[in-house]
RNA sequence: GCGUAGGUGGUAGAGCGGUCAAUUACAACAGACUGUAAAUCUGUCGCCCAUUGGGCUACGCAGGUUCAAAUCCUGCCCUACGCA
């Protein structure tokens, strides 16, 4: 039996959204939630106190790094994640699916997870030939997926089976199957292609989770839903992932930039409805209002903390870049609409001191304050959920945020 | 005052007759970033026009040699270290 149970507190007539509590073996979840990325086992510049603080409710981490370091031995050793990061709330880990995306298929190709429709017609489709991967880290075949370590180049290889067998050891609370993330750019043929083996994975990924009896008592298994931008490919991932007994379902791979929200909305009309709902990768606003609306529960993303280290920053409208000349003598906060430890304590021409003279604290106090910008982002649509108001919210916000 | 080494674009520092408006780094000015190979990456960076391109002013100052000089010669002015 799954440890993680979730409840539909409250949903929006008219619309898939929801708001409820995922129950987990570490705490409670209010979702809708925004979900930190700690791939590594930290999330990057801040300490466990500075994520808590700023309202974050649960991390995920990354199977394919604490993989390869500090690998799962020490995970194991260590008593899991949760000890060995200092984390005492709910926890994720990815698969380690994602990479064979990044490193392979868009290994040294400017490929991101959204692609605009109009760019992508003047692609050449991805090749579909699987041996033609020369130069990339990771090669894909039925059984599971061989790939370089980026550290140093040694040869490795994950199956579904190798991939759960890790995160059990590494022992988040939620963890997800073993799933390939196609490109944007790839054939409908090779979407469907890389469809059909993810189940195929999925399939066994639950079978070897349910087989370990005590793993299965202490973590929940997601599902993966793919099918890159095609609506008869994400229904139809939705209805095979669907009916198979998972925790939960992530949605992954690639969407086109201007319909996410409509493909999120397919996929989630056909998933089991009692099931949490987790939208891999994505954390721009205008795209969690959507992905919200569309009944995702969690989201997770890299671009607040990635973002703020680089020195863009949230603000109610819309992002700056604190490098800019025009903030050294800004002494203002960076959002005065926001209350986090950075806005209530620091001017931009304080960040734009630390950034320019390369201190750690500017990704310190940028990453705290992007991340609580976000994080109570997903907290007001969920209440504007209970209230009815989340339709307002969103033109609201929507309207002063992409002003320009 | 004699000796030596030098004076190059915002800074440091390459270049040592033509391919030099001048390598590179830093700084500066912008941009990108969506399941983190990311405290990263990209572009611009003498002035004026221009789409490729063109014109002008530049390598301490002033002359000179040469078809051609940041690069060679002469003088001057500075700077650093050494000796008085």
């Amino acid at each position: 039996m799954s440890p993680i149970k979730f409840t539909i507190e409250k949903e929006l007539s008219g619309t898939l959204a929801r708001a409820g509590v995922i129950t987990t073996p570490h705490g409670d979840i209010q979702t809708p939630a925004f979900v930190t990325v700690g791939t590594k086992a930290t999330v990057k510049a801040l300490t466990p106190e500075h994520v808590k603080g700023l309202g974050a409710q649960v991390v995920l981490a990354n199977t394919y790094h604490l993989y390869l370091e500090p690998g799962e031995k020490i995970m194991r050793e260590a008593g899991g994640l949760h000890n060995f990061m200092n984390w005492q709330g709910p926890t994720m880990t990815d698969s380690g699916g994602f990479q064979v995306f990044s490193l392979g298929a868009a290994f040294n190709a400017k490929v991101g997870k959204l692609s605009k429709v109009a760019q992508e017609e003047m692609t050449i489709p991805e090749e579909v030939d699987e041996e033609d991967k020369a130069g990339k880290l990771a090669k894909i075949d039925e059984d599971g997926v061989t790939f370089k370590s980026y550290k140093d180049g040694s040869e490795h290889r994950f199956t579904p089976e190798r991939s759960i067998e890790i995160q059990h050891a590494i022992g988040a609370d939620m963890i997800f199957v073993f799933d390939e993330c196609t490109s944007p750019m790839a054939s409908y043929e090779y979407q469907r292609k890389a469809m059909e083996r993810t189940h195929r994975w999925a399939k066994r990924c639950l079978e070897f989770h349910e087989e370990s009896k005590l793993q299965n008592e202490k973590q929940g298994l997601f599902g993966i839903v793919q099918g890159g931008r095609h609506r008869d490919l994400r229904e139809e991932s939705a209805r095979v992932l669907g009916a198979m007994d998972f925790a939960g379902y992530g949605i992954g791979g690639s969407f086109d930039k201007d319909d996410m929200d409509k493909a999120v909305g397919w996929v989630n009309a056909i998933l089991p409805k009692e099931k949490p709902r987790h939208l891999l990768g994505i954390g721009e606003p205008i795209d969690l209002f959507g992905a919200v609306e569309n009944g995702c529960d969690l989201f997770d993303c890299v671009a607040p903390t990635r973002m703020a280290r680089n020195g863009s920053l949230h603000t109610s409208d819309g992002r700056i870049n604190i490098n800019n000349a025009r903030f050294a003598s800004d002494f203002g906060p960076i959002d005065s609409a926001c209350d986090c430890y950075t806005c209530k304590n620091y001017t931009r021409a304080y960040l734009s001191h630390l950034f320019r003279s390369h201190e750690m604290l500017a990704g310190t106090l940028a990453s705290v304050h992007n991340l609580h910008f976000i994080i109570s982002l997903v907290e007001k649509m969920r209440t504007a959920i209970f209230d009815g108001t989340f339709e307002q919210l969103k033109t609201e916000f929507i309207a002063q945020y992409y002003k320009k």
